[in-house]
RNA sequence: UCUUUCUUAGCUCAGUUGGUUAGAGCAUCUGACUGUUAAUCAGAGGGUCCUUGGUUCAAGCCCAAGAGAGAGAGCCA
């Protein structure tokens, strides 16, 4: 019977005959016996083949190499040496595909991020990506069974975009007009002999698109890619990323607080239950690269140990002007440690941010009633006229891992809002008129998926969290 | 885009005040080995010192420009 390896070792059925098919880790040995470390993937353990010198001929074991495919034929026995459970006795091996190992570049031994990252197209077979990629599967799935669970609906926002209405960034450009002499009007491109009639983009935020679905069906939820074409070139950002972006009918902020506070702690829980084996391996990992690193850098917690502690504390809420005078009353600031000014009405610094969530809070924050210039116009005004409802969750390494509002649903004041901004008022007729028809209270957030993927993985660049990442200069695989 | 650090063997790195033939570990290849755990032991092969130009009797090392990468920042999720 064909198995893949992880029901093999959760479900052995000793001295029965099995086929295994995977990928050799390595293999070692002697004369007469040699022992090969399988994986295909399913789990990030591997599984021992016992290959002997008398059943397994000299052309066949020589091409059983580092990366190379196999199909085994044996019988799965208790293993006879320490180190592992289970073994895997050969009748014969089949080499599926060779790996020259003069040509291919993946060792069994470490290699850095930055190289495998050259190697996108083989890294999934490393046992570092092979766990990473495996998390952001359960995440992933996750995500969607929580919702489901909550009664939202999985609505599907479009990725190509007409609107570049929320302003949210530089956006790429979709077209089917020749790069060459393309038809103009007026010296200017003619979109209307493009293939939509109009400039197609994009999309940046599957946000406003959504609050429609939410205008019908109540709750519900996007989950999709979303492009950026900003010049950014951090750890942090990628050109082409997955958001999850709920909507709700009849939420205000505090549910919304409540709502993405649960909602990550069930997607970190998922983790903990369901990864434990990939979670493993990849705190061992961080624990030896963090032996490398001066004392005070080396962080207080393990991995598996900042994951429980997240999901026991309850996330600091507290407002953008009460995080203001935390930031003005700190030693931090009183030693003038802050590169940038703190004061009322800036848009908080990466250094602000962290200061809150890593020296002052040390757990996930939630600020809320930011200033109004500095965030989006379809947030809900306060009645201070100052400040409107919108919520930042701030998680320790990562920084802005949630964006989200109460959105204003007022008519008036979201049609003033758009008209001091600057805002495109007639390309989004089908947005105001959702408050001009039934309007009613509503808030949403949106989450960076891969930015949840580094936190859980406890990687530290967002390129390592995606299979093929998307960055300025490079758009490789 | 800005600041900063880096680029030497397939990989990770060392290379002194500029000085003759550029080194190590791992990987690879060959051989040894009766059950290995990134096996071990012995031997061998392997280099456009990122590119271009300059200084010098002499450049991996100094200078200039360019390319690529990392970290931090801005923008944000």
């Amino acid at each position: 019977m064909k198995q893949r390896i992880i029901n093999i070792l959760k479900n052995p059925i000793y001295d029965q005959k099995i086929i295994v098919k995977g990928w050799v880790k390595t293999k070692r040995g002697s004369k007469n016996v040699n022992f090969i470390a399988l994986n295909d993937g399913s789990t990030i353990q591997n599984l021992q083949i016992v290959a002997d010198a008398e059943k397994i001929s000299e052309d066949i074991l020589k091409l059983v190499q580092t990366g190379a495919c196999i199909a085994i034929n044996g019988t799965l026995i208790a293993s006879q040496g320490a180190g592992q459970a289970m073994e895997v006795v050969a009748d014969s091996i089949e080499i599926l595909g060779e790996a020259n190992p003069d040509e291919y570049k993946i060792q069994a031994k470490a290699h850095t991020l930055e190289f495998l990252r050259e190697q996108a197209h083989l890294r999934s077979r490393t046992s570092t990506f092979g766990a990473i990629f495996r998390i952001r599967h359960a995440l992933a799935f996750a995500v969607h069974q929580y919702f489901n669970e909550k009664g939202f609906f999985y609505w599907h926002s479009p990725i190509i975009t007409g609107s570049d209405a929320e302003g949210a960034g530089q956006m790429f450009r979709v077209t089917t007009l020749p790069d060459q002499n393309p038809p103009l009007e007026d010296g200017k491109v003619n979109y209307k002999e493009d293939f939509f009639g109009q400039p197609t983009n994009l999309t940046v935020s599957g946000q406003l698109e959504a609050e429609l679905g939410a205008m019908g069906l109540g709750l519900v939820y996007t989950f999709g890619p979303t492009f950026r074409a900003e010049n950014s070139n951090t750890a942090r950002h990628l050109a082409e990323f997955w958001m999850i972006e709920p909507e709700m009918a009849f939420y205000d902020l505090q549910d919304n607080m409540d709502l993405v506070e649960d909602f990550l702690k069930y997607l970190i829980n998922y983790a903990l239950t369901n990864c434990g084996d990939d979670l493993a391996f990849l705190e061992k990992r961080l624990l030896d690269e963090e032996k490398t690193k001066k004392k005070e850098e080396q962080s207080e917690m393990s991995l598996l140990e900042k994951l429980k502690f997240v999901v026991a504390q309850d996330f600091q809420r507290l407002t953008y002007t009460e995080a203001i005078e935390v930031l003005l009353g700190s030693n931090h600031h009183k030693k003038k440690k802050f590169q940038y000014e703190v004061k009322w009405g800036i848009d908080l610094q990466s250094e602000h941010e962290r200061y809150l969530v890593e020296k002052h809070f040390k757990k996930p924050v939630i600020l809320t009633d930011y200033p109004k210039d500095i965030k989006a116009f379809y947030m809900k005004q306060n009645e201070d006229g100052k400040t409107v409802r919108a919520m930042d969750v701030l998680f320790p390494c990562i920084g802005e891992m949630v964006g989200g509002s109460q959105r204003e649903e007022n008519y008036d004041k979201l049609l003033e809002r758009m008209r001091q901004m600057g805002v495109h008022e007639q390309g989004l007729w089908w947005y105001l008129e959702t408050r001009k028809f039934g309007t009613a209270p509503h808030a949403g957030f949106g989450l960076g998926f891969e930015r949840l993927v580094l936190f859980v993985t406890g990687m530290s660049n967002i390129r390592d969290v995606i299979p093929f990442p998307r960055t300025p200069q490079n758009a490789d695989f």
